[in-house]
RNA sequence: GCAGGGGUCGCCAAGUUUGGUCAAAGGCGCUAGGUUGAGGGCCUAGUCCCGUAGUGGGUUCGUGGGUUCAAAUCCCACCCCCUGCACCA
């Protein structure tokens, strides 16, 4: 297709669409998943040009923020899982990888790579209007938006736990860790526990339980330090294995070290809830990598702590402080019921769960404040302890350990001084509802998980310590991170031709609120160009993604333009796709089933790769991609084909008559299907059911072909599905012709032909019985037209909605009382929203047309009920005409 | 736990918003027949049960109730499954 035809410029008067679909993030070639957005995205720019709309479709590629520099460095540091899909997988030749380990080279390789898949699929882009998130004067844009929204003072400042590495010296991600596992931050109390000259620390999922404890739980054999915070002053005692993460959420000094676990051991120490006198004990299923490695022990409602109690033969010390309803007490009775023998027991940690879960779903506190739910006990307790000082909020890996890429344990840092978008502004949020009230997303279900995403959002950490993108203008040593530089984009496309006659140094703030927000005077005519461009592009009236990103960029896309952009120029629609599965199973790195875009538009062309994806399911739903599927395209396109070279003309026999109303009452329900973007019923009209109906025409036309017009039009509507066989039969410029209108058609011409099919195939079916019962074949069928009357008794029956009295009201109908009374049944099913009736004529007409198929099965008859003394005769009716074999 | 989505005739999957063309589309699989010669072909028919030379009857849409002349579709309760819970693209 010529590169240029999708370029899309304002055009005074014409009216506009706007359709953007996610940029891609080049971390990797693309793979026939991706495909499905686009080609979505794609075939719905075409219909709107066959609309007569003026419509740009832009693309540019996301490069910020640490996947891509994960992959770099993985590559640079040979790592055999990305290599072999790279390699193995995508095809990428060996010797390019040591280019690859250089960021800007990857994402320049890999997004060559995307787009020359993206040109290969004939997705209808204007790449003039291609950029790259590092962009310099992409970056000033970006900067624009953060001072909106500092100004809008939707920029805030706090602490922030994130996950951490501190080989790295950089937060980490799943992709930065080993086996991509995503750490889970989570918080816990660790309550100081006054011991000799100093507190032990020890961290608790459940404070509520302090009240019950008996005694602490030290390693003997572990290692252990003292610490002081060097703001409190306050000296602690934790596990050596703990202290990175303790000290990076913590400033503190080390005091002492290479303490022994046993050092502990027979000492006392406080609770400092009641300040009772607490012992010390050893116990060998204390971790001392996990939590501050020092763990306090609550007997009657944790499993391990009873256990191991027992194991010291202390059981007498048990101090139950918890109801559950069920149990007496709840630790020992698991324990006992799960018959667990030692510390070592591997069910202990299923026990655990277990008591946990029933205590804080029917656990009533005993003590401290009596009757209250486990569950509200739990956060009263916390937050007394937090702020009497008795104990410190905590971050830990939930998940842990977790290994970085480099091969450190992943702690969790307490970032002070991190900036936000607060997400969580009241005024902002309903704004951003407002917005969503009147906009349209399809399917209509997800508007309702847009507004729950919405509810929830809170402060959203926007800046990172690396990456590629654009440095954050308040901080410049830190960089903006990757989902807040990609909301307004589009507003970028609008203008990211022409701004490259700027330099990045006259891109200000005030440049931009000129071309954005119309405040100021132009400084040229150049700027000004922009200034109109975008007034004539803006709003975005599609937005196309998928559902993983409801979550946060289409949540951050709406919050951005109603915070930055007056409404009329908010959002007007989003849509969302399902994914591609290959043969049923999501595609992964390790089924190795994924499927290179390029790959698979090399082995069965683009038409079939867009038909697939786009045809196959409901919009939301996953589709799945496989053999069967892709030949069955292939026989019917080859179908279509031999259909187009046989024909010539039109022709105006009953069959060609049939098939031009068949397609007017296509067209009237396509408009409905296009703004639905029901692209699965529009494949299934115009491909499958307009495959079957062909054939059938076909047969009845001995094979001849005459259908100029409604080849015509039919191309016209499958183009946008599969633009490269329509081109190729009708040139490119048919991307441009005007959809066929819809026009009144007779749906009585429809239904006559397809009772005559209908028929055919019943014919078929019972000659084939009864060959089966040994019956013979029969040489000759009459077929049965119904008498006039019955057509009469349906119309009528269907005007009265079934009341019987009505229709015998009607004189000519009475006469056949007794026979309707036996029709009306198997009428009735059919009362409430029947096709048109054909009339008597009409089928006659279709039949004659057929008569050449029915032949043979033996000679043909057609005749009136009236001229027919057959039993069967009798049954005959308008939609359903009996036929009888001898 | 909170939120969202879902359970349909072997499998996948429409239908539910607007109750009646719903024994319930389509695809796969399976069965039978056809195609005069290979090819992960192609075509036709069947595929809940019983009956029948087609139009009949019965029992179905997670489970149990309810509303209605009529429920896969509406209401109530319950069971089960999937996804997300962020600072990461």
């Amino acid at each position: 297709m010529a590169a240029n035809i999708f370029e899309a410029e304002p055009i005074e008067g014409k009216k506009k669409r706007f359709l953007t679909a996610a940029f891609p993030y080049p971390n990797s070639p693309q793979h026939i998943g991706h495909a499905r957005t686009y080609s979505v995205a794609d075939t719905y720019a075409r219909y709107l040009r066959h609309l007569g709309y003026n419509v740009l479709f832009p693309m540019a590629f996301h490069v910020t923020g640490t996947p891509i520099i994960a992959m770099a460095q993985r590559i640079a540091e040979g790592d055999k899982g990305v290599i072999d899909v790279l390699v193995n997988i995508y095809g990428i030749p060996k010797e390019k990888l040591p280019e690859l380990t250089d960021p800007k080279k990857l994402v320049l390789y890999f997004s060559q790579e995307i787009e020359q898949g993206m040109k290969e699929m004939g997705f209808s882009i204007d790449w003039r209007r291609k950029f790259y998130t590092f962009d310099p004067h992409f970056n000033k844009f970006i900067e624009w938006q953060f001072h909106k929204l500092k100004k809008a003072g939707l920029l805030v400042k706090g602490s922030h736990p994130v996950a951490w590495s501190l080989k790295l010296n950089s937060a980490v991600g799943s992709h930065d860790t080993k086996g991509d596992v995503d750490p889970e931050i989570e918080e816990v109390v660790a309550i100081k526990f006054p011991f000799e000259d100093a507190y032990l620390l020890a961290t608790t999922y459940r404070p509520e339980t302090l009240f019950g404890l008996t005694n602490m739980w030290i390693n003997p054999e572990g290692e252990y330090v003292k610490v002081r915070d060097k703001n409190s002053g306050e000296p602690y005692y934790i596990s050596r294995g703990t202290l990175d993460n303790f000290s990076a959420q913590l400033d503190v000094e080390v005091v002492q070290e290479g303490i022994k676990g046993d050092y502990f051991i027979g000492k006392q120490c406080k609770n400092p809830a009641n300040g009772e006198e607490v012992p010390i004990f050893p116990a060998t299923f204390v971790d001392v990598e996990s939590g501050t490695g020092i763990v306090m022990s609550v007997p009657a409602h944790a499993p391990f702590d009873y256990v191991a109690l027992r194991d010291l033969g202390k059981e007498d010390m048990i101090k139950k402080i918890i109801d559950v309803p069920g149990y007496d007490i709840p630790a020992k009775d698991i324990v006992e019921e799960m018959h667990i023998i030692n510390q070592q027991d591997p069910k202990l940690e299923q026990a655990t769960k277990r008591v946990y879960k029933d205590e804080n779903m029917k656990g009533k506190m005993l003590v401290w404040k009596e009757g209250m739910p486990v569950k509200e006990a739990k956060e009263a307790v916390k937050e007394w302890l937090i702020n009497d000082g008795k104990a410190l909020r905590y971050y830990i890996i939930a998940n842990g350990p977790v290994y970085s890429r480099a091969g450190d344990k992943v702690v969790v840092k307490l970032v002070k001084d991190q900036w936000f978008i607060n997400y969580g502004d009241k005024q902002w949020k309903e704004k951003a509802y407002k917005c969503l009230d009147r906009m349209k997303t399809i399917p209509p279900e997800t508007k309702q998980e847009l507004r729950n995403t919405i509810d929830w959002l809170d402060r959203k950490a926007c800046t990172r310590s690396r990456g590629l993108g654009t440095k954050f203008p308040f901080d410049e040593g830190q960089m903006i991170e990757s989902l807040s530089d990609s909301t307004i984009y589009p507003a970028f496309y609008t203008i990211s031709h022409l701004i490259k006659e700027f330099s990045p140094e006259e891109l200000t703030v005030e440049f931009f609120d000129y071309i954005f927000l119309g405040k100021g005077e132009p400084i040229n005519e150049k700027h000004e160009a922009m200034r109109k461009s975008f007034t004539y592009w803006y709003p975005v009236d599609s937005r196309h993604s998928g559902p993983d990103l409801i979550r946060n960029h289409l949540s951050f896309y709406i919050m951005n333009h109603v915070a930055i952009f007056p409404e009329e120029l908010w959002p007007k629609q989003i849509v969302i796709n399902g994914f591609v599965l290959m043969n049923g199973k999501k595609m992964s790195k390790s089924l190795g089933n994924i499927l290179p875009l390029r790959k698979a538009i090399k082995e069965h062309g683009a038409d079939i790769i867009r038909f697939s994806v786009v045809s196959g399911s409901d919009l939301l739903q996953d589709t799945n991609f496989n053999r069967p599927l892709v030949e069955g395209i292939k026989q019917r396109l080859a179908f279509f084909d031999d259909m187009l070279k046989k024909n010539s003309g039109n022709g105006n026999s009953f069959a060609d008559k049939w098939i031009r109303e068949s397609v007017k009452a296509k067209l009237s329900t396509l408009l409905d299907e296009i703004e639905r973007l029901d692209l699965r019923e529009i494949s299934k009209k115009w491909f499958y059911d307009f495959y079957h109906e062909l054939k059938w025409y076909s047969d009845v036309k001995n094979g001849k072909v005459e259908l100029d017009d409604v080849f015509d039009k039919w191309l016209i509507v499958l183009e946008p599905l599969l633009p490269f066989f329509v081109a190729e039969r009708k040139g490119e410029k048919a991307v441009f012709e005007p959809l066929p209108k819809a026009e009144p058609y007779d749906e009585r011409v429809i239904a006559a032909m397809n009772v005559a099919r209908e028929l055919y195939s019943d014919i078929a079916n019972l000659i084939h019985m009864m060959e089966e019962k040994g019956k013979g074949k029969p040489t000759k069928l009459t077929v049965v037209i119904p008498a006039v009357w019955k057509y009469e008794l349906f119309e009528k029956l269907k005007a009265e909605k079934g009341n019987l009295k009505a229709v015998y009201a009607d004189e000519s109908l009475a006469q056949h009382k007794e026979k309707i009374a036996r029709i009306t049944k198997a009428l009735k099913s059919k009362l409430y929203s029947i096709p048109a009736l054909p009339t008597r004529e009409l089928f006659k007409q279709a039949l004659e047309e057929a008569a050449h198929l029915f032949t043979t099965f033996g000679e043909l008859h057609i005749v009136s009920e009236g001229e027919c003394q057959h039993e069967k005769a009798k049954a005959s009716l308008p939609l359903k005409p009996a036929v009888i074999l001898e």
